[in-house]
DNA sequence: TCCATTGACGTTTTT
DNA sequence: CGTCAATGGA
């Protein structure tokens, strides 16, 4: 056969990978070194040339975007149908194995999935109940709490230090909490990889079956795995799995989500001959840029240690813009966009990437006053909108009425007269029968537990659940959906607010109700004996959906750093490069190695880039409130002086800015601004003569030829010389 | 039960 | 400063 397909236009180090012998292989692919087609051509080459059957082969990401991506090519490369490859994330995998052994791994069938919003509702139920104060204990560290112990493989029993009554009270809600979750069939995020890896431990006989059937395991973004990815993976591969594992030391920054990059290291040291493969030539960004990003990251400790390099040019130098403040910041980055616009670059190749989501705010409003089409990324994704987990929750009853989770979402949604009084009471019956919400509410009901008036709503509802299930029994799924929004009024809830919410609110379940309607049960669902509902639901879970509705055409993209990991664009401008920002002050004073992921961050946003990187830093930010003095960043401190060039105000006033095709002169390092022999303080108000108020923002060059820049309130910004200009301090 | 005011808080987020 | 959740009066 012949396989060239699989082979050309690979580099030296691609090829090896992809034809590599039997064996564990450890690729270290830095960025823009082509990782996913060497991930894609290998598992090509596997049943092209290996002979393997695709059912031996599992493919592992972290994001649905790159599972599904990952298919896709591989289709393309394969010629063939990609429906018997095993590629998922690995929640995804995790989720399709209990649902098969779901008996094995001691859950009801019908179990369903939490999201993060779920298990904090979830949580601070069960600290009301076991009256903790909720300022002393937060809802978020009880959740940050269990997930961190899930991640390491703990349940609430194992955890020792008990004699410390911090420890002691979070493991109690811990294990209050498995409690719910196991009564309602319910199963976090954490839980399907700890459920998964359970059921390796206790059943060896399922273990066993998956070990002889998979034989190649294919890993991407290895630095991002936790502990129990990384127990469950090495218990899969047994003595006979071939691992091939693609990652890259230098971009792990989800180690406060409890990744460990240190199982790159481990992948070494636990599987018998590792070939370990670097990729280091990179196709995206230029010269300039790479050399910045590798003078940076040379600054960590303990790195596997990569050298990017590239065939193509040096570029344009990286450029350094001193803002007076964030205003400025923003300013400035707008009207570069602008000019790149002009160029006729289009919208879409610039990105903005900045390390906390709040500065996304002035941007925005720069962005909508030139009337440049942008879109941020991040923030509310489709399913879990409030009023689609509204209608989600109902649908979740029908599926199982033990689900508390969902219960006591929509028990008085809309308002049906079931007061928290009687939720409360109803709570503490379920608590002392040690049953779920559901199970107590009928036994008060036919106890006559409740007093009259609370009964007959609480009745309503119970007929309300009950007469949905056996009507709707065998409707279609998009049925079931406009049944139940339609049964429970649930559109009411949100007849108060503003109009212009309520709005989106009943078109987000209409749209919700045509997801419903055009939902096809996928094969792979039904192969495990998922119905529609169950597979509808999950998927909702497991794949909340696009961040936003519609995909604007030609749009500037806005984002924090983390979320840009894996996109690249011509034109990137890293913003609010400040110490305390970024590196983030938290990040500073805690220990354990986070000043190196926060630089680990920086390297990622470098690479972003392929043509033109700018990084601004304020003098001075506003924050909370108050103003505060900036220094730049450490990491600028951290560059090459001769690939950066510093911008002046000036340049950026007065001159086209026109990206530079060759290098350009290197600037002397850039310097902290301090005071100096001006009449005027940087932001001071002064009075012009014809030009009114204004504010001071910037001076250049020295003596008779000082300039000094100003934002006149009614006259806009303007360079003045100083010598004739007779400003007055206002 | 509802709306308005007050108060606390402020890093990164996918599954 | 701006956001979101909790609180409290009508």
């Amino acid at each position: 056969m012949d396989v060239s397909h699989l082979l050309d236009e690979l580099n030296d180090p691609q090829r090896a990978a992809v034809t590599a012998p039997e064996g564990h292989v450890l690729v270290l692919a830095g960025a823009g070194s082509g990782k996913t087609r060497v991930l894609v051509h290998r598992l090509a080459w596997l049943i092209q040339v290996g002979h393997v059957s695709p059912l031996g082969i599992m493919a592992v990401t972290f994001t649905n975007k790159a599972a599904g991506e990952m298919r896709e090519r591989a289709g393309k490369l394969l010629g063939i149908s990609t429906r018997p490859l095993w590629i998922g994330t690995f929640h995804g995998i995790a989720h399709r194995l209990l649902r098969m052994h779901w008996k094995e791994a001691r859950l009801p069938e019908n179990f369903q999935i939490l999201d993060a919003d779920d298990q904090q509702r979830l949580l601070r139920r069960i600290l009301r109940e076991e009256g903790y104060d909720e300022s002393q204990w937060p809802v978020r560290q009880a959740q940050w709490f269990i997930n961190g112990r899930k991640d390491e493989g703990e349940r609430a029993h194992h955890i020792e230090h008990m004699d410390h009554p911090t420890t002691a009270a979070w493991v109690n809600i811990y294990q209050r909490y498995e409690e719910y979750c196991q009564r309602g069939g319910l199963v976090d995020f954490a839980e399907l990889l700890l459920r998964a890896h359970e059921l390796w431990l206790e059943q060896p006989q399922v273990l066993q079956h998956y070990q002889r059937r998979v034989q190649h395991l294919l890993i991407d973004e290895f630095q991002d795995t936790n502990a129990i990815q990384y127990a469950w993976l090495r218990m899969l591969a047994g003595n006979t799995g071939q691992v091939f594992v693609v990652g890259d030391d230098d971009q792990s920054i989800y180690g406060w989500r409890g990744a460990k990059v240190e199982n790159v290291q481990s992948f070494v040291r636990d599987f018998p001959d590792v070939t370990t493969i670097k990729l280091e030539q990179n196709y995206r960004s230029t010269g300039n840029i790479l050399e910045a990003a590798n003078a940076l990251i040379s600054h960590n400790t303990g790195r596997m240690g990569k050298k990017l390099w590239t065939a193509d040019e040096e570029g344009a130098a990286i450029q350094i813009y001193a803002a007076y403040n964030e205003q400025d910041e923003a300013r400035f980055v707008i009207e570069q966009i602008r000019r790149w616009m002009d160029e006729g670059r289009k919208a879409e190749e610039a990105a903005i990437l900045y390390r906390t989501s709040a500065q996304s705010r002035l941007f925005e409003e720069y962005l909508l006053r030139e009337s440049i089409p942008y879109r941020v990324y991040g923030g509310q994704r489709f399913f879990e909108r409030l009023e689609v987990k509204d209608a989600l929750a109902y649908l979740r009853l029908l599926q199982n009425p033990h689900d508390d989770a969902a219960l006591e979402r929509v028990i008085n949604k809309p308002t049906r007269a079931i007061g928290d009084k009687t939720i409360a009471e109803l709570r503490i019956q379920a608590r002392e029968a040690g049953v779920t919400l559901w199970t107590a509410i009928n036994a008060c009901l036919q106890q006559q537990k409740l007093a009259a008036r609370a009964a007959g709503a609480v009745q309503g509802f119970v007929d309300l659940i009950n007469g949905m299930n056996e009507r709707m029994k065998d409707w279609s799924l998009g049925n079931q959906m406009q049944g139940v929004i339609d049964d429970s009024d649930l559109i009411s809830a949100y007849d108060k607010e503003p109009r212009e919410r309520s709005e989106t609110r009943v078109e987000n379940l209409r749209e919700l109700v045509n997801a419903a309607d055009s939902f096809i049960l996928p094969a792979e669902d039904a192969d495990v004996g998922m119905n529609e509902l169950q597979s509808f639901l999950s998927r909702a879970a497991l794949e909340a959906g696009e961040t936003q509705g519609e995909s604007w055409d030609d749009c500037v993209q806005l984002m924090t750093l983390h979320s840009a990991k894996g996109l690249e664009f011509p034109l990137v401008f890293m913003a609010g490069v400040e110490e305390g920002l970024f590196p983030h002050q938290r990040s500073i004073e805690e220990a354990g190695g986070r000043l190196e992921e926060e630089r680990r961050l920086c390297y990622v946003g470098i690479t972003r880039a392929r043509e033109h990187l700018v990084m601004s830093y304020a003098e001075i930010r506003r924050m909370h409130g108050t103003e505060n003095y900036c220094r730049p960043s450490r990491f600028i401190n951290e560059l090459p002086a001769e690939r950066l060039q510093e911008i002046r105000p000036r340049v950026a006033q007065n001159r086209p800015w026109v990206p530079a095709s060759r290098p350009t002169p290197a600037v002397a390092r850039v310097a902290p601004v301090k005071g100096q022999e001006w009449p005027f303080r940087l932001g001071q108000g002064v009075e012009h003569r014809k030009f009114g108020e204004g504010t001071v923002l910037a001076f250049e060059g020295s003596g008779e030829h000082t300039r000094v820049q100003v934002n006149f309130s009614n006259a806009g910004t303007k360079w003045l010389v100083l010598a004739y200009a007779n400003l007055e301090a206002s």
